[in-house]
DNA sequence: GCCAACGTTGGC
DNA sequence: GCCAACGTTGGC
């Protein structure tokens, strides 16, 4: 019998509340706190052996800084009925409607990928384009396809190996300009001739 | 600190 | 079920 495939997602985290810094010091971190349904519904549908990127979100330089697994499926989330913990939620007391995962330390990247690459190059990349973390970008928790997952491993190794992901983008933006300019002088010439 | 893009709440 | 008001997230 073999395993189902493994799915990946996206999971963010302010580095000033927890970073991956720290959760490769912890090895394991229970991800909680999530308080929006459609996050919940994605750590719903994980299981263990999935991927997820770790994002540092409201920070410096927002990036994905890393990779984490899910070491256990979603169960009910004890800070959510617990009304001394800073994330008790006074309408879960009777049913507790929030869940948590477990996540285990996986990789972190020699070189993060800051949004603002991704956003260069979702303009010459439709599959970075179309992440939800850019489309998206309040959701917490979020769904990441194969395809995604290793366009972003790809930019990773080539910033590791030191190409300018900015750099490239804006060469490409000069030459539709240039090229843009001469399609406007050749309508300006046209135009005068006749 | 500002503001856009949402999500939630509650009156009707 | 609609929608205005309000709250939160998160990039900049």
């Amino acid at each position: 019998m073999s395993s189902p495939p493994r799915k990946n997602f996206l999971v963010k985290s302010e580095p000033s509340e927890y970073s991956i810094q720290q959760l490769q010091q912890d090895h394991h971190q229970e991800w909680d706190g999530v308080r929006n349904y459609t996050a919940r519904n994605h750590l719903n549908t994980m299981k263990p052996g999935d991927k997820c990127f770790f994002y540092h979100s409201s920070c410096k330089l927002p990036s994905i800084v890393g990779t984490c697994r899910i070491a256990r499926a979603a169960q009910p989330d004890q800070t959510a009925v617990n009304p001394k913990h800073k994330n008790f939620d006074p309408k879960s007391t009777e049913s507790n409607r929030w869940v948590s995962v477990l996540v285990e330390f996986e990789a972190l990247f020699e070189t993060s990928i800051t949004i603002k690459e991704l956003r260069m190059q979702a303009t010459i990349n439709p599959v970075i384009a179309n992440m939800s973390l850019l489309r998206q970008s309040r959701l917490s928790v979020m769904p990441v396809s194969d395809e995604e997952w290793q366009a972003v491993l790809d930019l990773q190794t080539r910033k590791e190996q030191g190409e300018d992901l900015e750099q490239l983008q804006q060469q490409i933006q000069t030459k539709e300009k240039q090229r843009r300019t001469k399609r406007t002088e050749k309508v300006a010439v046209t135009t005068s001739t006749s």
